[in-house]
DNA sequence: GATGGATTTGACCAAGCGGTCAATTCTCGT
DNA sequence: ACGAGAATTGACCGCTTGGTCAAATCCATC
């Protein structure tokens, strides 16, 4: 018997990765819109346009299909947040960051409000990730805040309470958006209104 | 045959009114941590010590005892908001205002979790009165403060966004308090720092 | 065109859901 | 002490849920 070489199978399923893809998509919008537990895998797989029984091929249950969704966010929230130190000056590493949250909260809202979801019923899934990981880059970013505020570079602040409430705004454009629509007479905010919004929490 | 009075029941049933307050509290923590759709009836009468068909002789339905618990939330809103216009100094005015929606979003942080919760499906049952009462309140506001910048007494900004960040602020320290618990080493905030971190959200 | 694994799907199931109901117990004015 | 309305509750119902399964279909390879 001639051994087929073992090598990734090339674009293996290219079908299959488009499928799952279809199920991913439609399972962020049904989570972000009704939560873990409000959430059916009836509905998802009605959005993706396949039956239930072909959702649970591809996902084996609605928590894995939900830990998936959730690793993807987590991921995105590491992107935006290494734009904090690409800069060396202070004040452009604030704005810079806090432009790339408000970008991503808006770019993503789905993955803001699975977010904001999860840690409302208690981050079930997400907790290992916020004692870890969050906790670990909040910290050395506290450090270097701090180094700064000796040096007399920023104005003296808590950094912890300057991150939250930086995380506090962005994620709210994302989070409240149905609450800012019924605020704005029914529209959500333009892109010059978002711009607007974006540069007024930046002056930090 | 004597009629009798039909002025209200002289504190009748004393006894009911306890027991609706049981079931108006263990459905206030029941929807703070699974929402309206992931909250079971058959939970909140478990945690008000009742049998489940006693929770339906005292609220008909699930969703009307939902919108007993909105109801009283909303209100508790309007009463912090009211601490906006008890002052004539504008920096006082705005000071006061901050400080007691953070007081509130620490004593009742199962109001705030419910509210988001909310607003991320869709906001339902409180539409209306975020369509109504609160674009007119701010409104209102957001007249008076653009008339405070046109005297130079504050610094420009433009009041809705100002709003909306501390909405958003104050209401992340009652809506996350599970990622900034995970975030302080397991500890919810003191009560010092919870004053350190009022104190920094006043200093718009 | 035969083979065999990957994929698809309608039918089905046990558990949990919100809500009902009739039978029972409690309470209190007389 | 008794009668009547208020309150209580176990049993139950129809429906939805997440998940299973076996039969059918697809499809690359020989």
């Amino acid at each position: 018997m001639t051994l087929t070489p073992p090598p990734q199978r090339p674009a293996r399923s290219a079908g299959r990765e488009l499928k799952e893809k279809g199920l991913f998509e439609a399972a962020r919008s049904v989570f972000a819109e009704e939560g873990f537990k409000g959430a059916t895998t009836a509905e998802i797989a009605r959005r993706a346009g396949v039956p239930k029984a072909n959702l649970h091929y591809y996902f084996p249950t609605k928590e894995a299909l939900y830990r998936a969704v959730t690793e993807e966010i987590l991921s995105d929230w590491l992107a935006a947040a290494s734009s904090f130190d690409e800069n060396d000056d202070p004040k452009q590493a604030i704005s810079t960051y806090v432009a790339a949250k408000m970008d991503l909260a808006r770019a993503d809202p789905l993955g803001s409000r699975i977010w904001a979801s999860e840690i409302l019923r208690g981050a079930p899934v997400i907790k290992d990730f916020l004692e870890t990981t969050l906790a670990d880059w909040l910290a050395s970013r506290e450090a270097i805040m701090r180094r700064w505020i000796a040096a007399g570079k920023i104005r003296p602040l808590e950094p912890r309470y300057f991150f939250y409430m930086i995380w506090a705004t962005t994620q709210h454009y994302a989070d409240f958006e149905d609450q800012i629509k019924a605020l704005n007479g029914g529209a959500p905010l333009s892109d010059e209104q978002f711009q607007k919004a974006k540069a007024q929490a930046i002056d930090a």
